[in-house]
DNA sequence: CAAACAATTAAACATTTATTTAACTATTGA
DNA sequence: TCAATAGTTAAATAAATGTTTAATTGTTTG
């Protein structure tokens, strides 16, 4: 993770229904969810959907797969996780402090909630 | 944390010059830096990074507070903290996931890096 | 192949956001 | 009190973003 990319992530998750529908995407799991039905949870145009799934997915922060004639769309957790770890690097300078979490790892961070 | 504010805070970093001043605040550590040597370490204009901080204020990501002539910043870890609890909320419908770290307490998160 | 459905693209418009220059407020100290 | 320093506010302009309606692409099924 970049500062660039991090500012395209965080400008994708920086409007309504951009962070709802990502955060629909994130409680979903792995399948995801097709557009349109994304779109009436919303309750938001089939165009408006679109150009915000667009943003998302060209910030990475979601994936689509078509299927037929639906495409769904599903949350990309290691994207996500890169963009946390990058606004918690190098917290107080390196030296302890209370938000200072678990230190980001290369490989998958397998921690069960 | 609610959907309103999570966008405010996403979009108070959602931008270059924001986001590089929230991490220099980060890794300064609690005492935070004045606004003049913000200013000088991103090579922005002082009316530029008061409107930055404004944002970032208004946000809740940053504090303030006057000494002498100086006006000294610091971030808000608390804040980033609820933001990024709320971005991971609820993962995968609540099933263990990969993603899923720690989960939010309400409470201080007491954890060394 | 034609009709219906799922989704994206295009174009026009309104709204927000960022940057710049100039003016202003507050604090320190000669 | 006058000059200098630190920072914010104001106003004007330039640039990016979001929303809507209509048209288009691709897929299934009668």
């Amino acid at each position: 993770m970049n500062r660039d990319r991090a500012v395209t992530s965080l400008a994708a998750l920086a409007q309504a229904s951009r962070l709802d529908a990502f955060r629909h995407l994130v409680q979903a799991g792995p399948g995801g969810l097709a557009a349109g039905e994304l779109a009436g949870k919303l309750g938001i145009s089939p165009p408006a959907l679109s150009f915000h799934l667009r943003g998302l997915a060209q910030a990475g922060l979601v994936r689509s797969r078509q299927q037929g004639r639906f495409v769904y769309y599903s949350a990309a957790y290691d994207a996500m996780q890169s963009l946390v770890d990058f606004l918690t690097e190098n917290c107080c300078g390196g030296s302890a402090c209370a938000p200072a979490r678990a230190p980001a790892r290369k490989s998958t961070t397998r921690r069960t909630a």
